[in-house]
DNA sequence: GTAAGTTTCAAACGCTTGTTCTAAAGTCAT
DNA sequence: ATGACTTTAGAACAAGCGTTTGAAACTTAC
């Protein structure tokens, strides 16, 4: 058997006398679980209904993946890696410039791959960051090994460039904001509004990305920025 | 067969004999489902680890409470009214007062029963917090349905109210930053860290509830009330 | 003490879960 | 076309799930 590695590192070979866009069977394993996961999580999530909706064989997740952990872990890296990349690319090309960065700036260096993923279906529209969002609360393995070592870069970026950025606040109040401002970053683009548990939020229904972009950068800036 | 209705509206019944601090069936099933939700969410969680844990049958959950679901939904029920109360009594107060409210009042009327919240250990601590952000995100039935109609006064109370605070805003901009400041109150005290994906944050590690206090409030605050 | 009502208990129910197995089908270089 | 390899297929596995049952234990009132 060939399986994981094989098959994720040469996604070149597509298949000469395919019908029309229908991709190979991990791949379409992949796609159909990763709405799954996100529609209802990982654990109401059964191979069953991935399958099915995949039009595979059951035992195909397990021989092409290994497990139903591992499955998931490859549904979340898929993703995860050319995310970080964007955003570091951004902090580069910022830092490039050689003038000093502003909260601004660094505040939209983030939010412009959260828009644009959003905004790209075939890299999974907003499901992404979703899925990020589930993964984060439903506190899984995966999320505490592989990615803390992978990458903290991206921790590590955003801290040192928000410490020069605002240089009046110290250490642990930069870490604080940066705490409060990807959270609710990462919210509005998962679409998580803790209001619509009361009632049916018009803010969240209406759900269009540049939309809440144009919202979203005032608040965090002033939060960031405000004096202590 | 007396269950769920009869023992939910007669807690006063305290049993005469027992043996020191060990709560009835009932309530030790829900104590216990509550961490257990939390913790693994509810399709993690078994019944069998919940009667396991809380020392009991395992039907004893389906004779006092009908069903998992309905669990589930006593465990909720039973702190969202009290809490929910505890805000709109903050409101009446500051609104009892007759003059103009500032936007840090009414946030500070939503934190502070927070806090409460999260150092009560008897109301379940920070865990219900937590249980409403694992609910939002896991979009369970019982939001959309039971709560939006009954706790919708929440959101229209602090709607009005913020918008007599900040009347240089349009009803949709306030709709807006009402959704983001909820959103990083909550997952504030909720502890979900979107850093601690990729690096193991020392700001979530460290969960004193005065510290999120002071922290968030210059926050939030500048967030709400930043010009567009 | 008896009878009615309430709660606990062990056992079993039918069903779904993730995973495994073996054979068949397909692919590809020689 | 042969042989090696990869992928798919259907069936079965043991384990765990939520729920139900009926009898035993306990409580309460007369």
């Amino acid at each position: 058997m060939m399986s994981k590695a094989t098959q994720l590192l040469t996604p070149i070979k597509v298949q000469d006398s395919m019908e029309v866009n229908k991709p190979d069977t991990a791949t379409r394993i992949l796609d159909v679980a990763e709405r799954l996961f996100v529609e209802h999580g990982f654990e109401a999530t059964s191979l069953r209904m991935i399958t099915q909706q995949a039009e595979v064989n059951l035992a195909a997740v397990n021989y092409h993946f290994g497990s139903k952990d591992a499955l998931f872990e490859s549904v979340f890296m898929r993703r995860i890696g050319p995310f970080v990349a964007a955003c570091l690319a951004e902090l580069d090309t910022l830092e490039q410039s050689g003038q000093a960065l502003t909260a601004e700036q660094l505040v939209v260096s983030f939010i412009r791959p959260c828009l644009a993923l959003s905004k790209d279906p075939a890299r999974g529209g907003a499901l992404f960051v979703r899925l990020m969002s589930r993964t984060l609360v439903e506190n899984h393995r995966l999320l505490r090994e592989a990615l803390n070592q992978q990458y903290s870069i991206f921790v590590q970026r955003y801290t040192s460039a928000f410490q020069r950025a605002l240089p009046q606040f110290g250490a642990e109040d930069i870490a604080w904001r940066m705490h409060f401002a990807f959270s609710v970053m990462f919210n509005a683009f998962a679409g998580n509004d803790v209001l619509k548990i009361f009632v049916r939020s018009q803010v969240v229904t209406a759900r269009d990305p540049d939309m809440i972009v144009k919202h979203l950068v005032p608040f965090v800036v002033a939060g960031l920025t405000a004096p202590i």
